[in-house]
DNA sequence: CTGAAAGCGCTAACAA
DNA sequence: TTGTTAGCGCTTTCAG
């Protein structure tokens, strides 16, 4: 008469259904090496027991833990959500488990924080930062966990991962407006310096302006923070800029109801005074009037592709370096022809 | 010579440091019970050799894996974040891994997930589901894994957990538009269905309404879904009713901006024309005009407070049943008196 | 089809 | 201070 709540291991089932701890290993793991009615008389005693496996032995002797690590640069940010969302997708297909850490978009600490997962087993590494420490491909390539990242990547050297096209889409935008007639297009964007998806999507919107002829001044370009105070006050500097443009490119959506809502504010009337266009399709993009003109980058399958591929990966077949996945545009009401 | 890409363990520094695995052990895992320049000499072979300690032997050894388990209802709602954040910090601070996995609100599956942590040898169990099976209780117990709810938690049966006010803070907006003179009061809140939270601050909105002598009519409580179509939809159903309410208490600020919005394209003046006040202070409560009064729970706090707990809790001190964290209460420009 | 036995990589008595 | 040794709970040859 063992206490219920000793937790019962191979052993005490073993013993219970008189029979060794290979039998009943292979019962559990390997139903199909065991004759039916044995099976079933250790499963019921399994269920009575209330035996669960203890996974770490498994592991320590299998060299796999059925666990994925996850890097991202912070939890906190919404727009992470839909891509750690679709890893957990096919995570839960297979069974894995997700071992998730946060770097504080620091370069340094993913470093470490790969290492811990290293030491931790995990049968695979999947990372949202875009830039690393140099020394991480090494370490990775040492630990031969098979790894892909979700991010442009591939910006210091060639490296497994899987993106959306990050200046198309922003050219997309541009070119958008441009089609509607706009010629006085101002950027609003966030701090280049906080990541470089941001700085490049800048300077693509930047770039495609000045292809047809529309390099906006100094006082048609600014960054700011992305909450909403810095936003609107960042907003507020382009609508009162001595010209006012026609419209407003701008990196995020967040930055793009800025507008929206200041120029509101200022008395405007939208589209018609003013065009804006976002990026990401977040929530608020409908939540706003007009509803906000956005791209939506594949978040949600990137997290879904990049996890079949690292986890194809981890049973023999090397990920392809780069696998880029699809924008879609949003057009909803917040662009029109210019007024004057 | 063996080759740099095959990795060491305790034996293969051992060898290389001619001393017998326990040593190196040591030198590693309690520096102080090795000879000053034996641990230099070994901590220099480590770092050549590349070495990283296998975690889940360490693990098989200890029973322990210093990592604990976070159950969310959902990666997608933005709301956890700070709490999965504030939770990720402690855990930080004392080097503990995070291993998550969501339920997708299903009860059920909320068991099974914590079946697995349990096989996982997680040190500790924290949830965010607000309803759990009967049967999680006694799995629970029998693992002897401790556990923290971070939801209002002890409906069925008093368990540990940690929350703040839900009905407190959601009397605490009807007061104050009480307080600022209104009395036609209506309510705009998410599915009564979705989570008891919600339920629960709905009826405490309506019983303090009632307490007051302020009971909406049927065509001024309106429930909808959280998504930016339906809140709109929903704000509209109760902006277009028959005789106009002068404010509006919603169960989250999605609704309330979405009641400010639709106000606005009504042609309504805010707050002049209708007072809104929401929940949860996330970003559009600052990128709306006028900006939103509304209340902010303690959702880091509660992950801060939960992870301590349940860590204490592994180290032998229980966790109290119950942890109440204060909202904040957060005034803006959203509310006036009534203008009629 | 089933059992006995040898580890997976690490820690911790217990000895020396 | 350091080495020897016995496992942690499971899987898996290899025999029977």
């Amino acid at each position: 008469m063992t206490r219920p709540t000793s937790k019962a291991g191979l052993v005490e089932v073993a013993r219970a259904a008189k029979v060794s701890v290979s039998t009943v290993s292979r019962a559990i793991s390997r139903p199909e090496m065991v004759s039916e009615e044995l099976r079933k008389r250790i499963e019921t005693i399994c269920r009575d027991m209330n035996y669960m496996p203890n996974r770490v032995a498994r592991s320590l002797k299998m060299h796999r833990t059925e666990t994925v690590g996850l890097i991202v640069p912070t939890v906190s940010n919404p727009l992470y959500a839909p891509t750690i969302d679709g890893v957990r997708e096919v995570l839960d297909e297979v069974g894995f488990g997700l071992f998730v850490s946060s770097c504080e978009r620091d370069p340094a600490r993913e470093y470490s924080e790969v290492r811990t997962m290293i030491e931790h087993n995990v049968d695979a590494i999947l990372s949202m930062m875009p830039v690393h420490l140099p020394e991480l491909y090494a370490l990775l390539d040492r630990s031969r966990i098979p790894y892909v990242f979700m991010t442009p990547g591939g910006r210091d050297q060639p490296v497994p991962h899987v993106t959306y096209d990050n200046t198309g889409t922003a050219r997309l935008t541009v070119r958008h407006l441009l089609d509607k007639g706009h010629r006085e297009i101002a950027v609003l964007c966030g701090p280049s310096s906080s990541t470089p998806v941001i700085a490049d999507r800048t300077e693509a919107a930047l770039s495609e302006l000045a292809a047809h002829g529309c390099t906006p001044g100094a006082e048609w370009v600014v960054e700011c923070e992305y909450d909403p105070v810095s936003a609107r006050a960042g907003a507020r500097r382009i609508l009162e800029s001595p010209r006012r443009p026609t419209a407003v490119v701008c990196s995020g959506d967040q930055h793009a109801v800025a507008c929206i809502v200041e120029a509101q504010v200022m008395g405007l009337s939208l589209p018609r005074d003013l065009s804006v266009v976002g990026c990401n399709d977040v929530a608020i993009a409908q939540l706003c009037e007009p509803q906000l003109t956005t791209v939506r980058p594949p978040y949600r399958e990137i997290g879904v592709t990049a996890c079949r591929l690292v986890l194809e990966a981890q049973k023999g077949k090397p990920p392809p370096d780069r696998t880029v996945l699809d924008s879609v545009f949003v057009e909803r009401a917040s662009v029109a022809a210019p007024s004057r």
